[in-house]
Order: structure tokens, then sequence, then C-alpha cells
DNA sequence: ATGCCTGGGAATCCCAGA
């Protein structure tokens, strides 16, 4: 099963792109953040002619998140993050799919630090560990996919140095998302490629895609049941270069289901996927 | 220290993103 996640940065917006590399990656599920759409504004029409159900939890202008599977509806199990019902940003949407739970988030940016808007990053983080654990506790595979807007280590961002006092790369933050992946989640693209730059968000200013200037802030943490069956992954790094695209790339794995015995054999793609020069 | 760019929404500027 081909899992994606992309932060797509205005649904409506992005929609031809959404759609093109839909048509060319046909993943079988897909995480969307950021649609930046009221709740009767989503693309449902287009999204179910390219062959996808699809739910989602929309908010006028900001956030929004949507789960995608192809050929079928994805059954929901969480909408909205547990934990503060005065929270109302639409971020993180959660269902049931062929035997996984897999929760979609995006979790808050966080900027300016320190501040009101970091506090409440950190506060949800809190949420999040809470929740995942409880995730993490029932026998059920869990994928956790998003944009966490968290760059976790130094080898994540092209220069450290530049971001430090970012809330993407706070010690607060860096150590939330630890504590959260020490639950026993596996952060799967690294997994995959413990040696290489991996960046799946370029930002729009500065050149930054032709430069490579990229941080690694979209991630999948996968639970144990899950790592035995993690094939292959990758970013779709040409997506960054289209017309009128995201700041993000889709990032993607391929995983084996555990009930359906052999994992997919991993693919020669894999390289140049993560090829940079 | 700030803008660089971009989308959404309201109004032809502001907010937010990362």
């Amino acid at each position: 099963m081909k899992i994606a996640t992309y932060n797509v940065n205005g649904v409506n917006g992005r929609l031809p792109v959404l759609l093109r590399w839909l048509a060319k990656s046909r993943p079988d599920v897909v995480c969307l953040q950021e649609l930046k759409a009221p709740q009767d504004r989503f693309p449902i029409g287009a999204i179910n002619d390219a062959g996808y159900g699809v739910i989602w939890h929309g908010q006028k202008s900001w956030n929004g998140v949507a789960i995608l599977t192809k050929g079928s509806t994805p059954v929901e199990t969480n909408r909205g993050l547990p934990g503060d019902p005065e929270d109302l940003h639409s971020r993180y949407i959660e269902a049931a799919i062929d035997g996984i739970t897999l929760g979609c988030l995006y979790l808050p940016n966080g900027n300016p630090a320190p501040g009101p808007k970091f506090d409440y990053k950190l506060r949800w983080f809190d949420r999040l560990h809470k929740h995942a654990r409880k995730l993490m506790k029932a026998d059920t595979p869990v994928i956790l996919a998003g944009d966490f807007n968290v760059i976790p280590t130094e080898m994540d961002v092209y220069k450290p140095a530049s971001w430090v006092d970012d809330a993407l790369f706070r010690p607060e933050t860096r150590a939330a998302f630890e504590k959260l992946v020490k639950q026993g989640w596996t952060d799967a693209l690294r997994t995959l490629f413990p040696n290489d730059r991996i960046y799946t968000f370029w930002d729009y200013f500065r050149n930054s895609f032709a430069r490579n200037a990229g941080l690694r802030i979209d991630h999948f943490l996968l639970s144990p049941h899950l790592v035995a069956g993690l094939a292959d992954g990758g970013v779709d790094r040409e997506v960054r270069g289209w017309e009128r695209t995201s700041d993000h790339a889709p990032i993607w794995i391929e995983v084996g289901l555990p009930s359906l015995g052999k994992p997919p054999k991993a693919s020669k793609k894999r390289a140049r996927d993560l090829r940079h020069d």
C-alpha cells in the first residue's frame, strides 16, 4: 500500500497541481494539509473524479486536513485532536483504512517563538503525545502522517545556524518530537535513508528550491507493527518545481499490511527520488 | 532586524505561513 502526505497549501488554488500529481503518483491513500478552504468549498467532485473517496475537516482561510483513499471512502475515527474542546483549528483527522489507523495532522507552526503561538504549538504537542500513546496501546497498526512543522535534527535543514531560534527547530520543539518518537514510533523516511539529505519543504523566498535550501518537516511515524513491512519511500521533488505549486513536496511510503503477508519488494526508484545533485 | 513569495479574504491591504 502506497501512502502519501502532502501539504498542498490551498486545495482549490493548487487543484491542477494536486490532480496532476495524483494522476502520476497514484497513491492508495493520501493525507492533505493546509486545505485553506471552508468545509463546503472542498473540491469533492474533482477528487471523486480522480478515483478517490475523501473525508475532510475544513476551516475558513487557514488549516484544514483531508484523507483520500483510492476506490473507497475512509472510515472516520476522529475529527480534531482530542484534549481541548476550545481548540477550533482543523488540524487533525483520523481514519481506519484496511486495518490501519491513519492520523493525518497539521501541527501548528509556532512562530514567532517565544510567544502565544509557540505556547499553542507546545500545548498541541502535549495533546498529540497523549493521543499517540493511546493509539500505540491499542493493538492496531498506526501511521501518523503529515506536516509536523518540526526539523528533527541538524541533518534535516540546509543551514542549521539560521534556524536555531525558529519554532520549527528550537530545542523545545525537537525535544517534543523526540519524546513522541520515543513512545516507540519509527520515523519512516529517516529509517529508510539514514545518511541522506531529505527535504520536504523549500521556502518561496530567496530562490530556495533552486538552491536546495530545504527543510525536512513532513513525516511518517509508524507503530512497531508496520516497521517490518516498510519497503520504500521518497519525496516527489519534481512537484515542487511545477507552476503555481505548494512550498512543500509530497512524500510517500510503501508499506505491506501486516495481515496480508509479505511486503512489496523495494524499488530502484528510491535512490533517484532523493538525489539532489 | 526585515523582506524576500504566496493564498485567502476582504477590500485594493492584512494575516499567516515556515
